[in-house]
DNA sequence: AAATAATACGTGACAAGTCATATAATTTCT
DNA sequence: AGAAATTATATGACTTGTCACGTATTATTT
């Protein structure tokens, strides 16, 4: 038995190896990556906020919508929207104005000076999403994209019933709505 | 021309579905639902927060070693490890000693108490796993850690380079070291 | 041996998420 | 119409992650 106290590095890489297979830890160093490097993309492309790009971009596709369609589009929580957008109207790019026919909602919309910085950074991220066609055929984004619909699919039940023994009917669930475009991967 | 200042829900439902196959945009809501879902299950197995799991897990498997260490297993920053160990001693999980070989050095190690809610929170993170394995074969879960693998290759790609028009060489940089163990998926 | 470079760690500042809860407005039910 | 439920938004408190920079220690050069 060797000195407990210092370390063990051939335990470390077996340890790190092991993890690399393990899906739910490798998800936060993946989506950090992404982040950081959507970071950089718009350092580039005028320095917006990768939640001010997303909204913009959203309001430059769509239009005028409200904070819940936003929060629905980017699939995240409404309040992330909520504390975002007021800086961004003081930058003057959005406004924000009270729905006159619903007075609980608030619509948000572009103004020229949001277009404009649209504008500048929207070719930047266009050269991103093509370098990434350029790594990534479109069936092997077609399979990509079905296994993050199913894991999301996965990722969302609840561990009440995950935990539950009888759970046979599970995999049908989560295969469900999982995109159907689904093409054999390259080798 | 109709009214620039309403909703227009064909066209939000246009964009939602539009982003599904945008993998910059799905990547945040995956990793948020498996956070989500992984602190629920830990607040079953005990009420551990992830990095305190994470970080109790790997000294198990690994025994002593360095913040440097824990950070490279965990594929983060040093700095949120660092961060997260302070609390962990007071609660009584681990032990950190100035290492006398290297007095650059912490060597984090497990605590009897450490010990014990990683073997309560254990159990219950296993029957995640095996949960896991329920919803998705062993193809399947190759197959979705090298899309894994493959894309974090990209994602870690700089931007100048990525920016850069001749390219040509980056998808063998992308392929390069994702997992070798590819079977062809199902269907 | 002294100067220089590299490494480990701590810390401040920030971004992007979550959840819970409060409030106001609208819908639905009776 | 009035009560009860639902919905949209705001806000406080928290977690996980990044980067940059400072300091102490060790390793490398000259």
């Amino acid at each position: 038995m060797s000195n407990r106290k210092s370390r063990d590095e051939e335990r470390i890489r077996a340890r790190q190896s092991r993890e690399d297979y393990n899906v739910f830890s490798r998800l936060p160093a993946v989506y950090a990556a992404s982040r950081r490097q959507g970071q950089r993309f718009l350092e580039i492309g005028g320095g917006l906020s990768i939640l001010e790009w997303r909204t913009l971009w959203d309001l430059h596709e769509v239009g005028a919508m409200t904070i819940r369609d936003l929060a629905t589009i980017q699939r995240t929580d409404h309040s992330l929207i909520s504390r975002a957008l007021p800086s961004m109207v003081q930058k003057g790019y959005i406004t924000m104005e009270r729905d006159t026919k619903d007075g609980r909602q608030t619509i948000v919309d572009l103004t020229p000076i949001g277009q404009e910085a649209y504008a500048k950074a929207a070719p930047i991220m266009a050269q991103r999403r093509a370098s990434l066609k350029n790594c990534f055929s479109d069936d092997e984004i077609k399979n990509l994209v079905y296994y993050l619909d199913k894991l999301e699919n996965y990722l969302r039940i609840s561990p009440d019933i995950l935990l539950d023994e009888n759970h046979a009917n599970l995999p049908d669930a989560v295969n469900e709505r999982a995109s159907s475009n689904f093409k054999e991967p390259i080798e």
